[in-house]
DNA sequence: TCTGGGGTCCTAGGACCC
DNA sequence: TCTGGGGTCCTAGGACCC
């Protein structure tokens, strides 16, 4: 989808289309980041995760509102239900899904129909990207965006990647692009054509992954099993540091219980608990905990987490961040079906 | 008064076992 | 009289994605 939480927002506020607007800051206010931001916004440098005070800083009269989750949820649901119609979806996130649609006949003209019933039925914008893998539809959805349509043929992937940035691969991130950038390698051309040798000494086994990715290469299935989480946590960026006992063991309570409630609503428990804490420094540290048994009640998760939190802090030092993670996660017990060879 | 929150996957090292 | 090699489990940090 295309600026997704932004474009819900102006369903709802249709005065708000084509001006710089944002979704983001929530309650940090000036802490907070963008989460999504309007093509108008974005054409003068917003870009989402850009720190909201900077942002206001780049543009003073930017709009920014604040995300509404029914909506969002509900028109994320709209989507990835017209979607599956057409095939096996695996969801990526909230507005972005992979649908394999290889048994279809004509698949550029379902594609197209896609895109036309999504805008039909939703009012909202999308971008679609067909090809023959995952790696080459994502970024070609991404390649004319917004409501771009882009159809990458079979054995044109390479030609289509060569003359692109390394960092539209997936899995590239700025720090993989800097080493790649030393050995004078910008575009995926120059990382087809570079000896594999200078390649391994850098990214070791990941090298042949990596120059594969160049080559528009991606075995990698439609996977539309549903989701298990391997891990279940919340984190808070505290409004104002916090430094005193009560104040950190009752928010540290608080994300203890969330935790619980997210592992109950799954049917879960855990045998791993983790802490997240964040100085003001911005360092940050994760300390862990595996426990004998699966537990998954709020009380039990507070117990180890306290734990960790005292054995890493102490009460006066300030925090900026604190999390509570649970993963190591099995079936809860309440959840578990008697054996039958029991 | 820089830098959210939800995740996944990978690596590296230590403890421990045989 | 220097310390192998296979394995598992666990911890911490980091890169990356949306």
């Amino acid at each position: 989808m295309d600026a997704f939480f932004v474009n819900v927002h102006i369903l709802e506020n249709p005065d708000d289309s084509a001006i710089p607007l944002a979704v983001g800051g929530g309650k940090l206010g000036k802490r907070g980041v963008i989460a999504s931001a309007s093509y108008e916004a974005r054409a003068l440098g917003i870009r989402s995760a850009m720190p909201v005070h900077k942002a206001l800083k780049i543009c003073p009269n930017l709009k920014l509102v604040p995300s509404n989750r029914p909506l969002i949820h509900s028109c994320s649901l709209k989507v990835m239900e017209i979607l599956s119609i057409y095939g096996d979806l695996e969801k990526m996130s909230v507005d972005e899904a992979f649908v394999d649609i290889t048994p279809q006949k004509n698949p550029p003209a379902l594609a197209k129909s896609i895109l036309r019933r999504i805008k039909k039925e939703t009012k909202l914008p999308a971008s679609l990207g067909l090809a023959t893998s995952k790696l080459v539809a994502k970024i070609a959805s991404d390649f004319d965006k917004p409501e771009g349509f882009t159809v990458i043929l079979p054995d044109t992937e390479s030609k289509f990647l060569s003359p692109l940035k390394i960092e539209k691969l997936y899995g590239v991130g700025p720090k993989t692009a800097n080493l790649l950038n030393e050995l004078e390698i910008e575009t995926c051309s120059d990382l087809v054509s570079i000896d594999i040798q200078k390649l391994l000494p850098v990214f070791g086994l990941q090298s042949v992954n990596l120059k594969n990715k160049a080559k528009g290469i991606d075995n990698r299935p439609v996977d539309s099993s549903p989701w298990i989480p391997k891990q279940q946590g919340t984190d808070t960026t505290f409004e104002k540091d916090i430094s005193d006992a009560d104040t950190v063991e009752n928010e540290l309570v608080k994300l203890c219980s969330e935790v619980s409630d997210c592992l109950d609503k799954v049917g879960r428990s855990a045998r791993t608990i983790a802490i997240k804490l964040r100085w003001p420094s911005f360092e940050t540290i994760t300390r862990q905990k595996t426990v004998s048994g699966e537990i998954h009640k709020s009380k039990d998760i507070f117990k180890v987490a306290k734990n960790l939190l005292y054995e890493n802090w102490e009460p006066g030092k300030s925090i900026r961040l604190m999390g509570v993670s649970a993963s190591r996660l099995g079936i809860s017990d309440q959840q578990k079906l008697p054996l039958e060879f029991e």
